[in-house]
DNA sequence: CCATCATATAGATAAATGTCAATATATTAT
DNA sequence: ATAATATATTGACATTTATCTATATGATGG
């Protein structure tokens, strides 16, 4: 059974620099937390919050090594967002404009 | 002389139900604010709030015509929106973690 | 068992965000 | 000139967000 992908979840967890970074760090594979931190001038609890907004967006996946968790991007994510991305950018039948063509609304 | 695009800025225009669907809405054609504003159930002083901020960010276009204004997707934006998610999620050289790795923090 | 390391949670707080009602501005029509 | 239409701005307010300090949890290594 899919569950549905949120997307304003998704682009809300996008819309800050420190998160920003911290996928295009994960971007080249696993990283744990505490590899992350040094490159912030974060505290720790910060950026347990930022890790915690991605990964409850979908965006990345902890995954649990000894007392590391090692985070990483969940590739599935990337492909959905930029399928959403191109649908809602691009002209497709749905689109209230046609719609409102056919009652004359649209010139 | 080339403006660097902000993304964050894009990210938060993004993270909004009601920005997603006029940007969806844009999708196929023009619109002006007044046809916007009947898809919704918000006051026209929101609306125009949220324009301001799609506007603002690059991701729509303004086209003022006579007492209306048309708005549009920038499709420059939407294309460099594509390069930089390809660019952020996408293993590259630059990438801390290639770093970390010539020092053997990331096995 | 105790100390240490990695991470999360709670509580406080300042700043940013989304919404509205009221008002202003600018264009068009009468 | 006046009224009507389209849009923006202002000021108020409640909610959400990002950050910190302090504390808790959980695993690892003596």
């Amino acid at each position: 059974m899919e569950t549905e992908i949120k997307f304003v979840p998704i682009f809300k967890a996008l819309a800050d620099e420190t998160r920003l970074k911290i996928v295009e760090m994960l971007s080249c594979g696993e990283l744990c937390a505490c590899d992350i931190l040094e490159s912030f001038q974060i505290t720790q609890p910060t950026l347990s919050y930022h890790l915690k907004i991605l990964t409850d967006s979908g965006i990345i996946n902890g995954r649990k090594e000894g007392s590391w968790i090692r985070y990483s991007i969940n590739e599935e994510i990337v492909t959905s967002v930029n399928e959403y991305w191109t649908n809602i950018t691009t002209d497709h039948k749905d689109c209230i404009c046609h719609n409102r063509k056919e009652v004359g609304i649209c010139e």
